[in-house]
DNA sequence: GTCTATAGGCTGATAGAC
DNA sequence: GTCTATCAGCCTATAGAC
């Protein structure tokens, strides 16, 4: 029976192939030059054969950025093992803006470009808590419920507001950078933004 | 002498009903919908005409991150004249996140899509201060100062570094909103999200 | 399973007639 | 100034041969 494994093997090898062939094309031009031409080119087959592993260039994409937001999950994770939790809320900031700007393009794939696929990934995690997108949020989400109820941060915040906030302030430093180039503004570099706004946050956070 | 002069009226015209086209159609189906032909269809004259006012499609989208820009400037410039700075910061991110959320295409075409453009435009502002990039991050600017110099941050604030931080806060607001659906991260609605950045920015600034 | 061939689109840009 | 016609290229997706 071992030969319908071997097929099922390679049809499975064939599919991997065909993601990283579509990712080193996303990373080296940007999504928009994603095509099933150039990546049948990669792969060494017609771009017919593409059609017998996925459905359409949408259903390669949406894997591209489920895949992206796995990465970003990995890179913030290591943040957990730090126990003092304000440490621990500055170490993911850290860590969430130097992934989005060591991995531009695929920060681009998950929050710039997109949107359709994104806010696929967004529902589906309204129900699958399993999703990577969930999972990125508990990390940031657990640490600021450490922080209310060790009385660090005041007891009258909302966990799931305040985490998003925070969200919103490295995605902030993350997407405008991406979007204006390293001269967005001031001349400030991005490891200064992100202490800035981490003292900030904790400042405002704080009980009195 | 009427006669050249009106001639430069009509091509001045055409080139505006060129760039009106182009604008409904980014609104209407956004920026990577833009091409030539659709432009030529919508003012019923032939693609090649219009390549008598414009250069290239890229020239025509760099007016109109231009323009949008311009929007946006207009749109967060009446902060201006609330008197208590502090209550002007609020107005300020209030502005500039419906701006957002209310003309989403234009705010795409500007800080999402295109870092060419963007950045273009960034770089002309760091030697041209009457550009609207420069001129919209002044206005945030000045108050920060204004702030700082009655006392109310602290004085050891760098006053463009802490314009940035809160840019990009209210930025991230915009950006993962547009990105991720309304549905991003939890599921509190934007008001709530800039106010309780905007709480988050002022008690983590004041002077102690 | 994999190919070739092709349908049926789209695109930016230009040459040359009027 | 404005057109038609066109070059030269890109694209997704599929039918049908092998």
């Amino acid at each position: 029976m071992g030969i319908l494994e071997r097929r099922e093997r390679q049809k499975a090898e064939l599919r991997e192939q065909i993601l990283e062939a579509s990712r080193a094309i996303v990373l080296a031009q940007g999504f928009g030059a994603l095509s099933m031409r150039k990546i049948a080119e990669a792969i060494e087959y017609s771009p017919a054969t593409i059609y017998l592993h996925f459905a359409s260039r949408d259903q390669i994409a949406l894997q591209l950025v489920r895949e992206g937001f796995e990465q970003l999950l990995a890179a913030v994770a290591p943040a957990r093992h730090v126990s003092d939790p304000l440490e621990r809320l500055r170490d993911i900031g850290r860590r969430y803006v130097r992934f989005g700007l060591e991995n531009p393009e695929a920060y681009r794939l998950i929050f710039m470009e997109s949107p359709e696929f994104s806010s696929e990934l967004f529902r589906a995690q309204l129900d699958a808590p399993e999703e990577p997108a969930g999972r990125a949020f508990a990390v940031l989400a657990d640490t600021v419920r450490d922080l209310i109820e060790r009385g660090v941060f005041r007891a009258t915040l909302d966990v799931d507001v305040t985490a998003e906030v925070l969200w919103c302030g490295v995605h902030g430093i993350v997407s405008l950078r991406l979007a204006c180039g390293s001269n967005a503004m001031t001349l400030a570099n991005s490891e200064c933004l992100t202490d800035e706004m981490f003292q900030m946050a904790a400042r405002g956070l704080v009980a009195t």
